[in-house]
DNA sequence: GTTTTTAGTTGCAACTTGCAATCTATCTAA
DNA sequence: TTAGATAGATTGCAAGTTGCAACTAAAAAC
């Protein structure tokens, strides 16, 4: 029979290697996390994070040719440039919070000076979480990977598939097995 | 005094540069996604990731070293070793789900097959999110740093104490670098 | 007009990456 | 019990990346 190894280039088909092309580099994360705590200036990153000159001026180019960050000489000081974060920026909160969080929760104690709360009720936030479409909280085990003929119904009920992986034993939630190669 | 702006070392208690220190490799997070999809043994991640021999192996190793992956020769067969996830591995979720979220979201157009869903219903699962204690989803301009000192008081009057994450729908918290805000 | 500030570049040494070939331990088959 | 295949790991070398230090360039301050 043919050669069965279909290279998982499935892989290429998630946005996992987009988004790690900008944000897998050394200092990405860091300068991000900089800009939401509100700072916006290269001197600034600089010394906040102790970065070295050239990287820095690299991965900050580098953050505002992927559209994270913007690039703006200021009005008053036009030597002074402010760096702000776009809606894309934004949008990787989730991600740079959900790293932090295990970060916190696996690393050394930490006493945590400024706490991150939620503005209305002024208590500290939850972990950032997998919701279901309908808002559920959902843990790696209610999780499964799906052909989207075989997706479930949302109110006519019609749900036409076979359960083929136990809910524990052989968790293939995420098991990719479908064809495809992208390469040789 | 006046000037609120802590220096460097506050950044270093913050989760994110310890939670770098093993997922900021180039490849951690595609070995970390692989083995969400129940890849286990090496020459499967050499084949369907692309990578050289000796960067798997090392970033396998790493992985094992920080807890993420167990380093297992199998029963059957001594030269096959079975990498498996850890908890603290599986906790890696969340954020693997948010970059490829937001991956997918800016990325060039994908046709994401098979789909991620919940195992209830067979939908695909929502957006990662930023939740508050409650279960409020949580966006950019609903955060806010705060001194510990200045948090809210809970329904039942006990103060929220930052702590280590609890292993689900525990209070997080989050520490910042500057005194200056979080929200735009 | 000289100096200071802000951002960015260049030179060079140290480290990291990754391909190819090699190595060791183990399993299988004659 | 030796030959051969297989799983994983290691080494050598070329190419690329990182980062310190010193330098340029332009705008602002004096």
């Amino acid at each position: 029979m043919g050669d069965l190894r279909e290279p998982l280039n499935e892989l290429t088909d998630c946005g996992l290697p987009g988004a790690l092309e900008v944000m897998g580099e050394r200092w990405s994360f860091m300068i991000l996390r900089a800009s939401f705590n509100g700072l916006h200036h290269f001197e600034e990153f600089l010394t906040e994070l102790g970065i070295a000159r050239n990287i820095l001026s690299n991965r900050l180019a580098n953050l505002v040719a992927h559209g994270i960050l913007n690039r703006e000489p200021c009005a008053d000081d036009k030597r002074r440039i402010e760096y702000r974060l776009t809606e894309k920026g934004f949008d990787l909160l989730p991600a740079m919070l959900a790293l932090r969080q295990w970060g916190q929760k696996y690393g050394v104690e930490i006493t945590e000076n400024p706490v991150l709360v939620d503005e209305v009720d002024r208590l500290p936030i939850g972990p950032v979480s997998i919701l279901s479409h309908d808002g559920r909280i959902l843990g790696p085990e209610d999780l499964r990977l799906t052909e989207p003929e075989n997706l479930g119904v949302r109110a006519d009920g019609t749900t036409a598939v076979p359960g083929k992986f136990g809910k524990n034993g052989n968790v293939a939630h995420l098991a990719g097995t479908s064809a495809r190669a992208v390469n040789g």
